[in-house]
RNA sequence: GCGAAAAUAGCUCAGUUGGUAGAGCGCCACCUUGCCAAGGUGGAGGUCGCGGGUUCGAAUCCCGUUUUUCGCUCCA
């Protein structure tokens, strides 16, 4: 466990020693759970984004892209049951130091008050036999009678007090019940205070006349009001899919673990709209597409496993995660959802507007089934940087901490280095850079030792080294040094495009 | 949010009973060497997280605060 922890900070220090990742605004003692992707890490990044993009939207004919706005009308966030979810009253227990939802203590509380009039009644069934008449039973005897009065009026004050937003009147109402901690029993509560999840800001200058918005905490909903603009001008046919990355915001109450958990992240989501009663064979077959595509980046099979959800959320009927094995153990990397036709269903609701595709096979109407793919972008780089920081022994006993990133993903893709930096060599090296840097990312270094700068292309990632020598300037030859094996070879200068091009060709990868 | 620990140069860390701020690595320049981090010379870089207090004097003692890490809690 002790070891665990090291590699997670060797991971979070070597990600800013190497321009990965940096804490934002730094220099002003960074602000809590906000990260800023350096040099490396923002090309990491969008390499990531990219092999995801094209591995959805550029090798299927069916699923196409958007980028919604994050700013989005309110009403998305009703219709979408953010607004309630996401708003939780909780209160704090004192003496136990533990946290419940305050709604939810009620709740239980009125919920034994109605097991204590279902035991009454069960008692006076079995005393009644088949002469017992339940519905007269209910309304007549007195105990059963207080028992549920006892329980609407908890309810109804619950409801009124959640609705007027009466916090105070939420404690006042567990002070009244002496409602304990269901662990503990102690009665020593905190203030309920009221956690949004959302980020809230307003459109508008003036602050009387602005209208309250929020920035998206998914950006699904941008996929699914523009449902109807993408199939109409795109005449897309069911199955198909709408791709989106972008930007989403929460406001968690605790935000740790580096990048893994942020108020500020990157989601990129596939929601693949299907015909209903179909939903279950497209969930089984993007769970599969969505693993391939994860093992197709060589992190180690035994990183990922699959966990299907028991509890499922207010709008799936199926659910699970892929998990990845992260040095503070697996955890969730991205979701496969069934969302069924919640989601459009609610947009109807609220909007007012169809969102129906006409099936031509069927001949007939219907509010699509929705499968989602949801993976967190930010969680994904760290995986591939925690899965490839790795800390070699070498043959002859010395170590090498080397970054061995999938070369599709790797910020740099060479480095061109002089062995000396006299003689032409600078000069030839400038050469190659000129002819590689329309096609791909590469470096130039010429301080140090030969040795150190392989070492230092190591750690940064960089999965191939090209070194000009005396030998060059004659035979317009170069070494080519490989970061996984250290294996050296002669190459012509002419053949480096395809020397390259083979190490970090996107089909090679994910074929 | 509660509890615990930590914060000194870019990084890793010393800093004695309170008495002018240190090392190694890294970085920059020049010289030398040249295929796996190891040569030489010189140089830059720190209000010791921030704010207050005690003291003739605080990196050091006290209080507060911020950030980070760990545990609890939460996680559509």
């Amino acid at each position: 466990m002790a070891k665990q922890e090291d590699l997670f900070k060797n991971v979070i220090s070597h990600a800013k020693e190497y321009g990965y990742i940096f804490a934002s605004s730094e220099i002003y003692d960074g602000l809590s759970a906000v990260y800023d992707y350096g040099q490396n890490g923002a090309e990491l990044k969008k390499n990531i984004r990219e092999y995801w993009w094209k591995s959805m939207v550029q090798l299927n004919q069916n699923i196409v892209g958007l980028d919604a706005a994050i700013l989005m009308h309110p009403k998305t966030w009703k219709a979408s049951g953010h607004v309630d979810a996401f708003n939780d009253p909780l209160i704090d227990n004192k003496d136990s130091k533990k946290r419940y939802r305050a709604d939810v203590l009620v709740e239980d509380y009125a919920e034994k008050i109605l097991q204590k009039a279902q035991k009454e009644i069960e008692k006076a069934r079995k005393r009644f036999g088949d002469a017992f008449d339940e519905e007269q039973f209910v309304e007549t005897n007195d105990r059963v009678k207080r028992y549920l009065g006892q329980r609407q009026e908890i309810l109804s004050r619950l409801a009124d007090s959640l609705t007027r937003e009466d916090l105070k009147d939420v404690k006042a109402l567990i002070e009244e019940l002496e409602i304990a901690d269901p662990e503990t029993g102690s009665k020593n509560w905190t203030e309920v205070r009221q956690f949004n999840l959302m980020f809230g800001t307003k459109l508008g200058a003036s602050s009387d006349t602005a209208s309250d918005l929020y920035l998206r905490p998914e950006t699904a909903q941008g996929i699914f009001v523009n449902f109807s603009n993408v199939q109409k001008t795109g005449r897309m046919k069911i199955p198909f899919g709408i791709a989106q990355t972008g930007k989403a915001f929460r406001n968690e109450i605790v935000a740790r673990q580096f990048i893994f958990r942020m108020r500020e992240f990157e989601q990129m989501e596939m929601q693949f709209f299907v015909r209903p009663g179909d939903e279950m064979k497209w969930y089984e077959h993007w769970k599969e597409e969505r693993i391939k595509w994860h093992y197709s980046l060589n992190l180690g099979k035994e990183n990922y496993r699959f966990h299907d959800h028991e509890k499922l959320a207010h709008y799936a009927n199926a659910a699970a995660d892929i998990e990845f094995n992260f040095p503070f153990g697996f955890k969730e990397l991205e979701g496969v959802h069934s969302r069924t036709d919640f989601d459009l269903k609610a947009h109807e609701e609220h909007s007012g507007r169809k969102l129906r595709f006409f099936d031509p096979e069927l001949n007939e109407n219907y509010v699509p089934y929705v499968i989602e793919t949801s993976i967190g972008l930010d969680r994904m780089f760290l995986a591939v940087l925690s899965a490839s920081l790795k800390e070699e022994t070498l043959e002859d006993g010395s170590t090498r901490t080397v970054l061995k990133l999938p070369a599709v993903l790797a910020p740099t893709k060479a480095a061109i280095l002089p062995l000396v930096k006299k003689d032409g060599l600078p000069e030839l090296a400038q050469e190659i850079i000129d002819e590689l840097k329309w096609d791909f990312q590469v470096q130039y270094d010429e301080k140090d030792a030969i040795g150190r700068r392989y070492r230092r292309q190591d750690a940064a990632g960089t999965p191939l080294c090209i070194t000009v020598d005396h030998e060059s300037l004659e035979d317009r030859s170069v070494t080519v040094r490989y970061r996984d094996s250290m294996e050296q070879k002669r190459v012509d200068i002419k053949d480096l495009y395809s020397i390259i091009k083979e190490e970090v060709d996107f089909r090679k990868w994910l074929e």
